[in-house]
Order: structure tokens, then C-alpha cells, then sequence
RNA sequence: GCCCAAAUGGCGGAAUAGGUAGACGCACAGGUCUCAAAAACCUGCGGAGAAAUCCAUACCGGUUCGAUUCCGGUUUUGGGCACCA
């Protein structure tokens, strides 16, 4: 007989509700802590998919381990709650979007509970309660403090259709998504964080993390840190202008034939010859229409024009034309660059398309591309004959003596763009006076609520819609009138510090409380999905390690372990989504499966981090196992086998099992520990008495999966307490150990034979054995043995011509 | 274009300090039970061959007594980045 889940998971449903199990005492210090988080999701209108719950069926096995393991566990869950679709509801039905976000909470929660997580919902957040952001405005206000928060103009996306701003994601081939309107670039003011003062500490931390080395890498190269030089170029003509180019191959200086300018660089218009005027404006007019994104997408043209204008090159005092381009960013360096077409493929290519000079300064051949590798420096005066690091050294002496030169060392990141033209968000607590100055409220006047508003209509004019608010906005500060801040913080925000506000959610003196946080930080297993290895991860990592500075928190990173779950892909192999129609409902699953299974079949499908497709045949076998387990329970046959002596036929299987699973688990293998639980149990069956605490070993482990099973597995071999909170099995390393082993034959490394010996045999007495076989005499008859490889219990490889 | 990862039966996968390729599960086929079906249980299951044996971990080479595992090259797929000086 199948088990009925649906009992099984209302029963002890409610026995967890009542006993309040999954508790977290978070002031008992008693016990080693452990801390186990999973991203928190956007609680959106859809629903869960069947993609959640692979990440948080991983955690929830760990937080289940490591309570049976003697630790202290918290296993939070929350609300990742502002975001653009609740606006998008709110402007659609002119409704506020706190409720709306409210309804698809309540759905989540529902549909999150019904797997049986072993969550401690006591400490459940939602980031857009005030209770919560009143602490992201806190930390926003020490950012500002420190001066690490500034205003600063930045182009957004604008429509003007739709008198709103939009993000990259609602913008489509410079359309907006809804209605195909134009977008615009158009310079707003905006909020900006100093994540680049951390750039360096931010590169160190990355080396002392248990992350994906692929995750590590891409926030190393999204930092981009570079090594090289500046050098300062003065202009021919121009006897107190110059300007600086960042270079990392300052070796290659000799070869420079061009410099190149971008084409917003401020320099431009004051050097430029009046011949070339309209030219280079022309040339300025055409990029600036472009957005970032255009300008990057048209890489095939070395485009750009002359100004008319010469450098002079500091090594060597040659004039070299000056060029602004479009493959010069701004942004990055100096905002200018010396062209070596010779050894650097881009200016390779500009110089074959404007006719510039290549000149070679290293030793190789050029043809059709540029030389970008290390070679004996040549037509290069000081560094003749020299290789990179020599030819730089010398270089560099050379120029620093002349003033004209220094190391220097260059980052890709730039300041984060911290303010949104939004109104679900957290409002930014700072007073713009009319006299231009800034005031930023006091610690004591936050939160800083959003008010409600009559309709959540975009303004027209980009500006958020609290720009309707007028009493909110309106404020006078010691007889001075002023105007709050009406843009609002990204989703970011509160995703940045929750981890935190988990550990005590209902008492504001958590947050400074030093030995709470020294207890509960860092975070020791962080599991979500890798599409977050940089944005989040990174910001997380910034204000975290900005709070270390302010001395709130005493580690240096907030999350020690992590791990990214995979994709969960529709039947055909594609990612699951609505349009393809290949999505799977959870609530549907768990109504004919039961949650033990699902859990169970999205553990073993495959390795954690892989993208799997689904099927639902796999899941029926995963419900078929779990039918066969409960036999051995429900079933005469089966129960009168269970006995309290041990007969020890499972010894071996028992033992080897509760190792491997250990081990798997530890290593989120969750895919092979249930292969061998699997086997485990095509061995009970074999056997012909079953010792009972082998099968109450086995059901500990597999409560960590199959959480609802567990328990009543566990109350049926008679136990009157939960399972959850049981130690954790051991396992005997004698008995894994076996007297007779299977020894492998090969001869010239082919399988020929297999052999039954004693452990540890000696090698003569293995030989011997050996050659009486049949098949290997016959693979050796007439042929002289050169050698004879023995690995010990595992292998025997004759070598005979 | 650059960077990273991957490629194993009909399918998901297992096995890498180099040592018996295909664990476990799914699908499929045959059988037992049944009036019958379902469920359950048993057996088989990479390809060729009667067998001996041969071939087989994307492809081509190399190192080695021995390579899915290491090295070089090629192809394909997935992910990331987008002229970073």
C-alpha cells in the first residue's frame, strides 16, 4: 500500500506548528552556532516554481543535519518585497502596492510551508515594513556620513510617452517594452555609493571564501583591477596643457604612433585646429546619441576622427596625431589612450583604418594582427634588448625623472548607482534645502515612511511619483524651507544587509548588539542562484564591509560558504516559462506526489549545480521508493523481520552508508548519498532480519529529505519524541573494512580475469593465484612477461610481448 | 571576439591524488501473482558477435604498464563579459 501524504504532512504539520520546533533560541550560546541562508525570493505574482525549492530543499537537509549534529541552527526565510512589478500593479490599478505585495507574500509563505522547510518563520522579514527599512535608511545615513553617498547627474532610459524612467530590462532595442515608445538618454539627478573606495578590500576578502572559483573570478574582473602607468602627453602648441594616458604597457612607449582621446574628454574643443571643428563635433554629436549599449554593439568600425593636434611623446619627444574615438571610454582610465598599433590589436585596427603608422618595438613578425605577447624590446633606445618587465622598469625611471610619469594602478568598477525614479522603494532620508544644501534627518526621525498617495502615476517628467506627495515633501527645517528626497533606493538595498536583521528581527538592539553578532556572523552556508555571483554578492559584500569599519559587525565577509543551486529546465530542455509552455506547478505535484517526494526527486536528479530537465517519471520513481520504505514499516512481512539483535547482514551496507550519506551531505552530494540509501534498502529487503537501529539510522538520514515521512517513520519503530533534534548516526570504519577483496587482472591493460583474495595479500602469493587463472594463461602463452604492475586491492596489470 | 564550464547507454546521471566505464534511478522487454488489469516481486538491458573476442566516455593526436580522468589541437553546447588601454 502507498503511505497517504496528505495525512502525514497535515499531522505533522500541525505538531511542528504547536511545538514551535523549528525555533531558534538565538541567545543560547551554549552550543556551536550554525547558519544557513538561502536568497530570499521576490514574492511576485506567479507563485512558486518548481525552481525554488531545489536550492531550498538543499538548505533545509544541511539546517536538519547540523540540528541533529548538536548545533545551535538558524534557518531564516523572508521577503526580498520592493520591486518594480508591485509598481507596475500599483499604476495599473491606482492602488497602493503594499498590499498587493502583501497577498503574493501570503501566497508564498503558503505554498513554502507546504514543503515542509524546516524554517524558523519567528524570524521572517519582508524588507518593505518600515520596521525593516528604517535600518536601510540607518545605514544609508552612516554611508552618508562617511561621505561615501553623493549626488552626481547620470543619463537614464527615458520615455517620454510614458513620462517615466525605465530599466535597461523594460527597454527593448530602444523601445519600451509596453507600448514600443521611443527611450531617450537623458541626465538625471541621482544617488551614488563609493563602492570603488572598497575596490581594494573588496579583491582581498575573495581569496579567504569557500565560493564557486568561477563566481570568485567574476567579481574579480568585474573589480578589473590593472597595474601600469600613467603617462602625461603635453601638447604641441600648447605649452601648459597636457593630458594623461593609462597604460599597461608602458614597455611599448617607443612604438606609440597616435594617441586617442573619448570623444566627451574636456580637452577636446580647446586643442582642436578650427579646420577640423565641424568634423570632430559632428563626430562628438553621432556618439553622444549613442547609449552605452549602441555604442558597444557597433564594435566592427574602428570609427573616429583627427583634431588637428599633436603630443608630444614623452620617451622620445616624437609628435603623434591626436584621435578621438568611441572605442575610448570615458569612464574607464584616464579617459584617453596611447596607441601602440604594433602591439595592441585595437589600435591595430584603427591605424590600418585611418593609415597610421605601425611601429614596431618588439621582436617578432606583424603581419596581419598585432603583437601582444612578451618578445626582446627593440627601436626602443633605453630598452633595447630587454624584456617586459626590465623594458617597463627602465621606462618608467625615465619618465618619473622627467615628471612625466608614475605607476599607477587602474579598476574597471565604478560607483554604484544607488537611486531609482521610483516610489516602491525606501525612501532616501535627506532634505534638499532651497538654499542648495543637504540635510540628512537624524537617526531618531527614521523611519522615513512613504506616504500614501492619491494615484501612483508616473509624473511626466521622470521624476518619481512621491513628487505627488506634497505635505510629505514639503518640510521646514529651523525656519528654512525644503524638499525631501523623492527618488528611492534600488531592490539592492535591503537584500544587502538581511542576513543581519534575521538574527533578532524583533528587537532593534540586535543590530548593535556585539556578542549576538560576533556569535551568529558570518553566515556559514549561503545558498541561491548564480545569477547573483555579482550584482548582490558584491554589494552585500560592500556594505558589509563598510559596517566592519563602523565596528557593527567583527567579520570580514558575511557569507563563508557558498553555493549555487542550477537550473531546474522544462521536460524539453529549455528554461521553463510560460510562453514555451513547459512550466511545472509545485501545488500540483505535492497534491499527488506528496512534498517528500518532490523534495526528494529534485535532490536526485542530478548534481546540485547542473541544469537538469525535468521529468515527471523520474518523480513517480522517487514517490515509488518512498512507498517501498514505508512497506518495511507498514507490513507484516517486513515488521516481524525488525529485530533487536543484530543478525549482521547490514553491517556492512549500514556502516558504508551512513559514511558515504555524512560525507555527500557535507558536500551538498545529495544525488549520490540517495543512490546509496537506495541501496541500503534493495539490501534490507534482501535480508532476512533487520537490526532496528540500522533502520532507525537510516530513517534520521532520510527525515533530512523527507522531512513529513521521517517523523511518522520514526514514531512507527516506536520512538515517542521528534525526530528533528535526534543525533545524527555514526558509523563503524571495522565494519566497512572487508577480509576478501575483488582484485581486477589485466594483461597489456585489458581485463582478462577476476580474482577473489584475502586483504592485504602478498604480492608472490598474488601472483601465484594469478597465473593459475585460466583466461590468463592464455593470454600469456607463448610470450615473455616484462612486468607486473600490483596495486594493491585494486589492480594487477601483466605486461607480456 | 574574449573568458569560464561542460560533452559518458534510449533518458537523468555514477566512477577522476590515472587503476574493473555505465553505480542508483527512469524508460523498455520477458516472467511470477491475478478471471483480468494495476500494484508488487524476479530477470534482462551500451553496440557487434553463436562464442572467443572486438568496439565504445564529442573528434584527432600525445604521455603511460594502464587515460572518462593528465597534456596539445579540433568541434559542439551552455553560461558570463562586451572595445578596460
Amino acid at each position: 500500500m502507498p503511505y497517504n501524504h496528505k495525512l502525514i504532512e497535515e499531522k505533522w504539520s500541525k505538531i511542528w506548528s504547536d511545538n514551535n520546533t523549528y525555533y531558534c533560541d538565538v541567545y543560547d550560546f551554549s552550543k556551536p552556532k550554525y547558519y544557513v541562508l538561502d536568497m530570499f525570493p521576490y514574492p511576485s505574482g506567479q507563485g512558486l516554481h518548481v525552481g525554488h525549492p531545489e536550492g531550498y530543499t538543499a538548505s533545509d537537509i544541511i539546517a536538519r543535519m547540523k540540528r541533529m549534529q548538536g548545533y545551535n541552527v538558524l534557518h531564516p526565510m523572508g521577503w526580498d518585497a520592493f520591486g518594480l512589478p508591485a509598481e507596475q500593479y500599483s499604476i495599473k490599478m491606482n492602488k497602493h502596492p503594499y498590499e498587493f505585495t502583501k497577498t503574493n507574500i501570503q501566497r508564498f509563505k503558503k505554498q513554502i510551508q507546504s514543503f515542509g522547510f524546516s524554517y524558523d518563520w519567528d524570524k521572517e522579514i519582508a524588507t518593505c515594513e518600515p520596521s525593516y527599512y528604517k535600518w536601510t535608511q540607518d545605514i544609508f545615513l552612516k554611508l552618508y556620513n562617511k561621505d561615501l553617498a553623493y549626488i552626481d547627474y547620470r543619463p537614464v532610459n527615458f520615455c517620454p510617452e510614458l513620462g517615466t524612467v525605465l530599466a535597461n530590462e523594460e527597454v527593448i532595442d530602444g523601445k519600451s517594452e509596453v507600448g514600443g515608445f521611443d527611450v531617450i538618454r537623458k541626465p538625471m539627478r541621482q544617488w551614488l555609493l563609493k563602492i570603488t573606495q572598497y575596490s581594494e578590500k573588496l579583491l582581498e576578502g575573495l581569496d579567504s571564501l569557500d565560493w564557486p572559483s568561477s563566481t570568485i573570478e567574476m567579481q574579480k574582473n568585474w573589480i578589473g583591477k590593472s597595474t601600469g602607468a600613467i603617462v602625461t602627453f603635453k601638447i604641441k602648441n600648447f605649452n601648459d596643457l597636457s593630458f594623461d594616458v593609462f597604460t599597461t604597457r608602458v614597455d611599448t612607449l617607443y612604438g606609440c604612433s597616435y594617441t586617442c582621446l573619448a570623444p566627451e574628454h574636456p580637452l577636446v574643443l580647446k586643442i582642436c585646429d578650427p579646420k577640423y571643428l565641424d568634423d570632430v563635433k559632428k563626430y562628438q554629436e553621432e556618439v553622444s546619441h549613442k547609449s552605452d549599449l549602441d555604442r558597444q554593439k557597433v564594435n566592427k568600425e574602428k570609427s573616429g576622427v583627427f583634431i588637428g593636434a599633436y603630443a608630444i611623446n614623452p620617451i622620445n619627444n616624437e609628435e603623434v596625431p591626436i584621435y578621438i574615438a568611441d572605442y575610448v571610454l570615458a569612464s574607464y582610465g584616464t579617459g584617453a589612450v596611447m596607441a601602440v598599433p604594433a602591439h595592441d590589436q585595437r589600435d591595430y585596427e584603427f591605424a590600418k583604418a585611418h593609415n597610421l603608422k605601425i611601429k614596431k618595438v618588439l621582436e617578432n613578425d606583424v603581419i596581419d594582427q598585432a603583437f601582444e605577447d612578451d618578445a626582446k624590446h627593440i627601436n626602443s633606445d633605453i630598452a633595447n634588448g630587454l624584456y617586459i618587465d626590465d623594458a617597463k622598469k627602465v621606462i618608467l625611471e625615465k619618465l618619473k625623472s622627467l615628471n612625466l610619469g608614475k605607476e599607477k594602478t587602474s579598476y574597471k568598477i565604478r560607483d554604484w548607482l544607488f537611486s531609482r525614479q521610483r516610489y516602491w522603494g525606501e525612501p532616501i532620508p535627506i532634505i534638499l534645502m532651497d538654499d542648495g544644501s543637504l540635510k540628512p534627518l537624524n537617526e531618531n526621525e527614521l523611519p522615513l515612511v512613504l506616504p500614501e498617495l492619491d494615484e501612483y502615476k508616473p509624473s511626466g517628467t521622470g521624476e518619481s511619483p512621491l513628487i505627488h506627495a506634497k505635505e510629505w515633501l514639503n518640510v521646514t527645517v529651523d525656519g528654512k524651507h525644503g524638499t525631501r528626497e523623492t527618488n528611492t533606493m534600488p531592490q539592492w538595498a535591503g537584500s544587502c544587509w538581511y542576513y543581519i536583521r534575521y538574527i533578532d528581527p524583533h528587537n532593534d538592539k540586535a543590530i548593535g548588539d556585539p556578542k549576538l553578532l560576533k556569535h551568529w556572523l558570518p553566515v556559514d552556508l549561503y545558498i541561491g542562484g548564480a545569477e547573483h555571483a555579482v550584482l548582490h554578492l558584491l554589494y552585500a559584500r560592500f556594505w558589509h564591509k563598510f559596517l566592519y569599519d563602523e565596528g557593527i559587525v567583527f567579520c570580514k565577509e558575511p557569507f563563508k560558504k557558498l553555493f549555487h543551486q542550477g537550473m531546474i529546465l522544462g521536460s524539453n530542455g529549455e528554461k521553463m516559462s510560460k510562453s514555451r509552455g513547459n512550466v511545472v506547478n509545485p501545488d500540483e505535484l505535492i497534491e499527488s506526489f506528496g512534498a517528500d517526494a518532490l523534495r526528494l526527486y529534485e535532490m536526485f536528479m542530478g548534481p546540485l549545480e547542473a541544469s537538469l530537465p525535468w521529468s515527471s517519471q523520474g518523480l513517480e520513481g522517487a514517490r515509488r521508493f518512498l512507498d517501498r520504505v514505508y512497506r518495511l514499516f507498514s507490513e507484516d512481512d517486513y515488521k516481524k523481520k525488525i529485530s533487536d539483535t543484530n543478525s549482521h547482514e547490514l553491517d556492512y551496507s549500514y556502516n558504508f552508508m551512513v559514511k558515504k550519506v555524512t560525507n555527500d551531505f557535507e558536500n551538498l552530494q545529495f544525488n549520490t548519498a540517495i543512490s546509496q540509501m537506495m541501496i541500503f534498502i534493495n539490501d534490507v529487503y534482501k535480508s532476512n532480519s533487520i537490526y532496528k537501529p540500522y533502520l532507525t539510522g537510516f530513517v534520521k538520514m532520510l527525515s533530512c529529505i523527507c522531512p513529513f515521512l521521517g517523523e511518522e517513520l520514526y514514531q512507527m519503530l516506536g520512538y515517542d519524541e521528534l525526530i528533528d533534534y535526534q543525533s545524527w548516526p555514526t558509523y563503524d570504519e571495522s565494519m566497512i573494512k572487508l577480509d576478501e577483496i575483488n582484485i581486477a587482472v589485466q594483461v597489456n591493460g585489458k581485463l582478462r580475469a577476476n580474482i577473489s583474495v584475502n586483504k592485504d595479500i602478498d604480492d608472490d602469493s598474488l601472483k601465484e593465484k594469478i597465473f593459475q587463472l585460466e583466461a590468463i594463461i592464455r593470454h600469456t602463452e607463448g610470450k615473455t612477461i616484462k612486468k607486473i604492475i600490483i596495486v594493491k586491492n585494486k589492480i594487477v596489470n601483466i605486461v607480456a610481448i
